[in-house]
RNA sequence: CGGGGCGUGGCGCAGCUUGGUAGCGCGUCUGGUUUGGGACCAGAAAGUCGCAGGUUCGAAUCCUGUCGCCCCGACCA
């Protein structure tokens, strides 16, 4: 390709509306344009990465027995309502109605439409197992989009379905799936890692993340320093350390006058008792009931965890005026002693000897609190959020943590969908029994953001080589000098007869801005053809990354820059 | 949905408080000089100041409404 034909139109100066790297850099380097808030249309440049993303997934899909189907964006609504779904997903699903008044959806995902096609045409035992997948467009209506393309109304996703007669069945295709999964990012060239997630509102008793490490990510992961463990902060389970062998003597519980103190920080400046010595009390209202949740001062309250442990199935932190009624103290005031309500604590406040919390009473804390003697809770319930330093729950080693992104999500579905849509197959006796699904997502748009989020310096984008748009960018120093050009020209149809994707910079600019460009786009590898080396045979190759120039005569520049590419 | 911010040539912004000629940088076009990390000179085109009402002799500027966008939160998974 001829960089004067390309449409791939840069901007010097950053988008005013980009808040984080990728989305930037998507923007200036001339990869997308917004035409909504989270709608984007994609031009040339992302076209390539998107379609090789695609392509490496659809390879190990295929590898791993899955078949490629296509399946409508706009989805009739009686499906929708046979699944229950159609009241139940809210506003995050875009309506419409056609000329008729009938009711459609545009797809935020496709498990009421594959499963009722499947449930068509499979009818026997023989049929299972089956897997298939699409990579399409998906349509949710998020409260929020932010971040480019990480958060979009529109996106492109892969997702796939697996069919299976029983548990078991089950279990081998969501391996065959893990396995993929991994392939796929290791063929991407991202670092990621793969992390328990929790299954959150699909269901289904067992989940993982692929998470592509990256700083500004919004996922949060923890993972162990001796074993594989890894796991989303969320879904990670919280180990509680060996018990000190003897208890500390325990104090007498003192009320203490704290005017205007507030906050766990406050109260650390007010009594000197540093947060892991004192309690927070974190109200919820869970099925209409007011409860009270206590964990350590230095924890975050992992509200996924807590609807699990409640089995609730609607909580949502109360209000002040709720919680006054009936505490008779104001948020920052409570604490678990003499609580007319359900207390829940944290098994860590089983470790807590003469902590401080709040006393109830507006100004008032108390310490010297002990668990067992001055409340009982209900109950003790992992609530927290899993946190550096942790221990790790399968092997009692260190847990670290770091962000990345959610490019990728597996899960067992079990029979959800199945029995809800009456999925089933007629086994060998002639009995009809559901069918046991999976189903495997990738968010392709959401990778290629979260490969430009990874990979990224100073001066633009730096491409794996398996998702770079073009391999190599060839740029004459100036386009108008015909010995520059016809050197430049010679080794463009000699890489792309060798099937290497070329990009020929042959724009009447200045090597500055040439330069500039084919850092922005991020091109792994460059070849820079100047009079002075052009003069002794010879041009510069230098890899996107590196500082120094090499320099390789034509005639051997061609095998060496294709054993660099096959390095990579 | 709550809070905050922003809508002014293609892009980034100033002007608004205190109403009176729409401005700057980048980009674009023409000509010239240049040509190894976003060149220089000269000239040019391009804006219903988001939209709709209102106040006023006069509105980018003041008032009301409305639409859109961005950030934080809640929500979702």
């Amino acid at each position: 390709m001829k960089a004067s034909q390309l449409f791939f139109p840069t901007l010097r100066e950053l988008p005013s509306e980009a808040e984080i790297v990728s989305h930037q850099l998507l923007l200036r380097a001339g990869y997308m344009r917004k035409t909504g808030a989270g709608i984007y249309s994609y031009l040339p440049l992302a076209v390539r990465v998107l379609k090789k993303i695609e392509q490496i997934v659809r390879e190990e899909m295929n590898r791993a027995d899955g078949q490629e189907i296509l399946m409508p964006i706009i989805q009739p609504q009686e499906l929708w309502e046979k699944s229950g779904r159609w009241s139940v997903y809210g506003d995050e699903m875009f309506r419409l109605q056609d000329r008729h008044k009938r009711g459609f959806a545009l797809g935020p995902t496709h498990e009421e439409i594959i499963t009722t096609l499947v449930d068509a045409d499979v009818q026997s035992y023989r049929d299972l197992p089956l897997m298939l997948y699409q990579i399409q467009n998906k349509y949710r209506d998020e409260i929020r989009p932010r971040f480019g393309l990480m958060r979009g109304r529109e996106f492109i996703m892969k997702d796939l379905y697996s069919f299976d007669l029983d548990e078991e069945g089950l279990d081998v295709s969501y391996k065959k799936m893990y396995a993929a999964y991994c392939a796929i990012f290791h063929r991407l060239g991202l670092e990621f890692r793969v992390v328990e997630a929790d299954s959150g509102a699909i269901g289904g008793n067992e989940s993982h993340e692929f998470v592509v490490l990256a700083d500004s990510g919004e996922s949060v992961i923890v993972y162990c320093d001796r074993c594989d463990y890894a796991a989303n902060v969320e879904k990670a389970e919280c180990v509680l350390p060996e018990p000190a062998k003897e208890a500390p003597p325990l104090q007498e519980m003192e009320k203490i006058h704290t005017p205007g103190v507030k906050t766990i920080q406050e109260l650390v400046g007010f009594l000197g008792h540093p947060a892991h010595e004192q309690a927070k009390t974190l109200m919820y209202m869970a099925d209409g009931e007011l409860i009270a949740v206590i964990l350590r001062g230095d924890r975050e309250l992992n509200e996924i965890k807590l609807q699990h442990a409640l089995q609730a199935s609607e909580l949502f932190m109360a209000d002040e005026m709720t919680v006054r009624e009936q505490c008779g103290a104001g948020f920052g005031s409570l604490g678990p002693v003499g609580l007319p309500l359900k207390v829940y604590a944290d098994p860590e406040i089983t470790r807590l000897y003469n902590f401080s919390a709040g006393a109830n009473q507006d100004d008032y804390h108390l310490v010297n609190i002990n668990l067992g003697r001055d409340f009982i809770p209900e109950k003790i319930i992992d609530v927290r959020n899993a946190e550096a330093g942790d221990i790790c729950p399968h092997c009692g080693g260190t847990l670290q943590s770091t962000r990345g992104i959610e490019a990728g999500h597996i899960f067992k579905l079990g029979t959800k969908y199945s029995d809800a849509m009456e999925a089933s197959y007629r086994d060998q006796n002639g009995q009809d029994q559901p069918i046991v699904m999976g189903c495997y997502g990738i968010g392709i748009s959401r990778t290629m953001a979260a490969a430009v989020e990874q990979k990224n310096d100073q001066d633009g984008i730096v491409w794996p080589l398996p998702i770079a748009p073009y391999h190599l960018i060839i740029v004459p120093v100036n386009s108008k000098k015909e010995d520059q050009m016809e050197a430049a020209e010679r080794l463009y149809q000699e890489f792309s007869a060798r099937g290497v994707e070329v990009l020929l910079d042959d724009r009447d600019e200045r090597a500055g801005v040439k330069f500039k460009d084919a850092d922005l786009i991020g091109i792994p590898v460059r070849i820079t053809i100047g009079p002075k080396s052009l003069q002794e045979n010879k041009v510069e190759v230098k890899k996107r990354m590196d500082k120094e120039n090499l320099l390789l005569t034509l005639d051997e520049v061609v095998d060496k820059v294709l054993a660099m590419l096959n390095a990579e």
